[in-house]
DNA sequence: GTAAAAAATTGACAGTGTTCATTCAATGCG
DNA sequence: CGCATTGAATGAACACTGTCAATTTTTTAC
């Protein structure tokens, strides 16, 4: 005798539709456009209304986060696939995720640069995150058991990532001013995997010579 | 007949002592701790008399993020000297760079992560990055000159601090859970530099086979 | 139609950066 | 010394922010 709780499709409707606001919101009106008061303008609701469906704005940020990790991964997966010259694939995923960088630049800020001291507190966020980091660790263990590749799988593959994100991180901050980022992506990559290649040596350094 | 304006020095010194309350508040509490109110409760003053030092909030970040990159060249200088072999300083430059960020990762975070979409308005800004920027680029030159390392110094550098970067950012974003930042930074040295010694070939890569 | 329960809203509170009118303080002159 | 003048510092206020509590609206079952 009593009005029925709301669906677990409604929530997430919601959820969704909030996200979806709070995205261009941010890239029309960086930070001050994710304001309480401005989603709720565009949503047609209270300001108070989105607490039913998110603890509070930490946890609105991390949806958001997440999503912009989703964004990634799907950008990178074409080049994360079992098919094609593994280290060519590797090439080919590296382009592929400073071009997303590039062309979707808010959603990548979004997804690392969002201030979120304990990001760690959202599974959500956590899943996505993994989803978009596995695209780069399988691509570069497919490499190293097909022999193209030397080395720890999970440490080439971090090295990988973080030569990336540095680069689009630099990029995006505006610290590349003399020098595009297009002139820097190549060698950026050719570096890391020829740093890795097994002719080369191990990237393991253990070569005493420090 | 009328009081003196402020000496030079008298505002630059109330100028650095509220950096100093910042940057260590920012330490102990956080964002939340740079607040006006914050600042005037530890500078025992108005929250508005920073207002005669400093056009608005803004200017203090850009103020705090500048005396933040002038401790990462500080902290840089002794391995970017005209001493030593080029290649293991170059290598201990790169050491001593995640050593600060691990070190001091409240000033890295200040100098790299504090949100200022207009950074480049603040001249004293980006004259303290362009002084840390060079420490890099100096020593990377060096090598080039030396013949230890090939391709164009601007690259290498560019390259060198993305790297860099690019470790540091995941290692403060705590996104390196799976792997310390100690296991990864020497393999990232050695692999950016072994991307541009001249046995090896040229950085700019141009073997067509993409 | 009415009772009950869930959803949504309104109003308020403490906090923020910032502006402006006002007060305080220090100086040179008579 | 007293005082006018001028810069420095302040307090009050405004428009924001995130968030909570009390209230109102909406939707169902009897």
């Amino acid at each position: 005798m009593a009005r029925p709780a709301l669906t677990e499709d409604e929530i997430s409707d919601f959820r969704e539709r909030l996200c979806e606001v709070a995205t261009r919101r941010f890239v029309e009106f960086g930070d001050a456009g994710v304001s309480l008061r401005g989603l709720a303008l565009e949503l047609g609701c209270s300001p108070t209304t989105p607490y039913r469906y998110f603890r509070d704005k930490d946890e609105i940020l991390a949806a958001v986060r997440a999503r912009a990790f989703d964004r990634l991964a799907h950008f990178a997966a074409p080049f994360a696939g079992p098919d094609g010259d593994p280290l060519s694939q590797l090439e080919a995923l590296g382009f592929a995720y400073l071009r997303f960088a590039r062309e979707e630049p808010h959603a990548y800020r979004m997804a690392f640069e969002l201030s979120q001291p304990e990001a760690s507190a959202y599974p959500e966020l956590l899943q996505s995150r993994q989803k978009a980091w596995q695209m780069i660790y399988r691509a570069v263990r497919r490499a190293v058991v097909a022999g193209a590749l030397a080395g720890d799988a999970n440490v080439v593959s971090h090295l990988f990532w973080a030569g990336m994100h540095g680069l689009a991180a630099l990029h995006l901050g505006g610290q590349l001013e003399s020098l595009p980022i297009e002139k820097l992506q190549k060698p950026m990559v050719r570096a890391l995997l020829r740093g890795a290649l097994p002719s080369v040596g191990p990237t393991t350094g253990d070569t005493p010579d420090a």
